[in-house]
RNA sequence: GGAAAUGUUGAGCAAUUGGUUGGCUCACCUGACUGUAAAUCAGGUCUGUAAAAAGCAUGUAGGUUCAAAUCCUACCAUUUCCA
């Protein structure tokens, strides 16, 4: 993977950029659509490409290895053929999970035992075996496996969970080295700055990552429930100690204002279920502010879904029709609101990377910011 | 004209057959959702209140009883059957 930075703001510490992957170029600040499954919920392969324009979407390695598991990816030949998406993939370590489905899982330095959501039945995850699985999956950019530790936690909890995060990557990266690349092209390994809220901690993270030397580094453990503001300084902090030519990827952010404001921090990559999740229960961003369809006053409002048309789908149907597909629970809805919601997604990090280029980046984000703000 | 059955919220049902329903499902209204165990979840929908308190409610009017959606009487409405 190879990075360059096109523009650096003056006012902010936003860049621009370009990721080279074997699989397309990316061009940044980027948002990734989840596909947890091997699918974005709700959303053609088509459509994320000709409509949506994404240029890069993930994959989940916990979810991929319990369905449908590692020899038919492996068969499939990896997970762009299995799922028919040529441009590149990043997949999570399952390190999310870690978190999502604590109570039903043991954390231990070896690694985590989860009990599978599906069966009940055990599987054991160290870092050696999420990268060996990653392998099988052959994504483009794939994590660190590391514990992504839940808010509020507890100093010692989040200092010693950190250090063994630390652990773990060493031990991803000297398996990496014994498990080559499966399907002839390169794989750029990600690891994880920790540290939950706590300056001094990701402060130690951040230089800790930053000194493994890796093409790209994440930020994982925020969004996860803390006040905005703890968020942002926390991306703060970590970007100043970040390498500045390397691709930074904040991970499972966030809401639009939540995305403009870390790629002022210096985020390059953004990824979250908030646009296809919220979209499926009925809420639509705009850049005006989100829209809940459900309710009663979209009844006979026969507007566009979005007068600006990023998508296909914000002319072709109105807010009247949309509400009634939800209202009469058709699957159409919830399609027609997650590509709307993508489409936004990615329009705003286009924006953001225009506004980077042209120079007037904090102008346009604090005017946004505000206009987003919004409930229609 | 006669006989029988049934009346509980916007809809459909339930309530140990005399012992606290303002219960359930749907519908409706509103909110939540951040590296997806979510096409999910939560709250509200008699009056009243910011929220409570409190009050009124099981077709209508009476009655029996410590206590009635439940038992009795009359009336009204609906449905079915017989003429």
């Amino acid at each position: 993977m190879i990075f360059n930075i096109k523009a650096f703001d003056k006012s902010s510490s936003a860049r621009a950029g370009t990721m080279t992957t074997a699989h397309g170029d990316i061009q940044t600040p980027i948002f990734m659509p989840v596909g947890t499954q091997g699918t974005v919920k709700g959303v053609h392969q088509h459509e994320l490409k000709d409509d949506i324009n994404a240029d890069i979407i993930l994959g989940n390695t916990y979810h991929l290895y319990l369905r449908p598991q590692m020899p038919i990816l492996e068969k499939a030949g990896g997970l762009h053929k299995f799922m028919n998406w040529d441009r590149p993939i990043l997949t999570d370590s399952g390190g999310y999970q870690v978190y999502s489905l604590a109570g039903t899982n043991k954390i231990k330095e070896e690694g985590v035992n989860f009990k599978s959501h599906i069966d009940g039945s055990s599987h054991f995850f160290s870092p050696e075996f999420s990268m060996d699985v990653q392998r099988v999956i052959g994504a483009d950019i794939f994590m660190a496996f590391d514990e992504c530790t839940p808010y509020p936690c507890e100093y010692n909890y989040a200092k010693r969970s950190m250090h063994m995060t630390h652990r773990w990557l060493k031990r991803c990266i000297s398996h990496l080295e014994k498990s080559p690349t499966k399907y002839g092209y390169e794989q750029t390994f990600m690891p994880i700055v920790q540290g939950s809220t706590y300056t001094d901690l990701r402060k130690m993270s951040a230089e800790f990552i930053a000194s493994t030397d890796q093409a790209a580094n994440a930020i994982g453990g925020l969004s996860v429930g803390e006040p905005a503001e703890e968020m942002y300084a926390m991306t703060d902090v970590v970007c100043q100690i970040l390498p500045k030519d390397k691709p930074r990827y904040l991970m499972g952010v966030g809401t639009p204002i939540n995305i403009l404001e870390n790629i002022a921090l210096g985020i390059d990559m953004f990824d979250c279920v908030m646009p296809t999740r919220n979209a499926r229960n009925g809420m639509l961003f705009t850049a005006y502010g989100s829209i809940n369809i459900k309710n009663k006053k979209w009844e006979d409002d026969f507007s566009p879904i979005d007068e600006m048309g990023i998508s296909y789908v914000d002319t072709a149907y109105s807010k009247a029709y949309l509400r009634h597909l939800f209202k009469t629970k058709e699957y159409l809805g919830k399609q027609i609101a997650s590509i709307h919601n993508l489409a936004f997604y990615l329009w705003l990090t286009r924006q953001a990377r225009e506004h980077i280029i042209a120079g007037d980046f904090t102008t346009w984000k604090n005017k946004m910011v505000i206009q987003m703000n919004n409930r229609l």
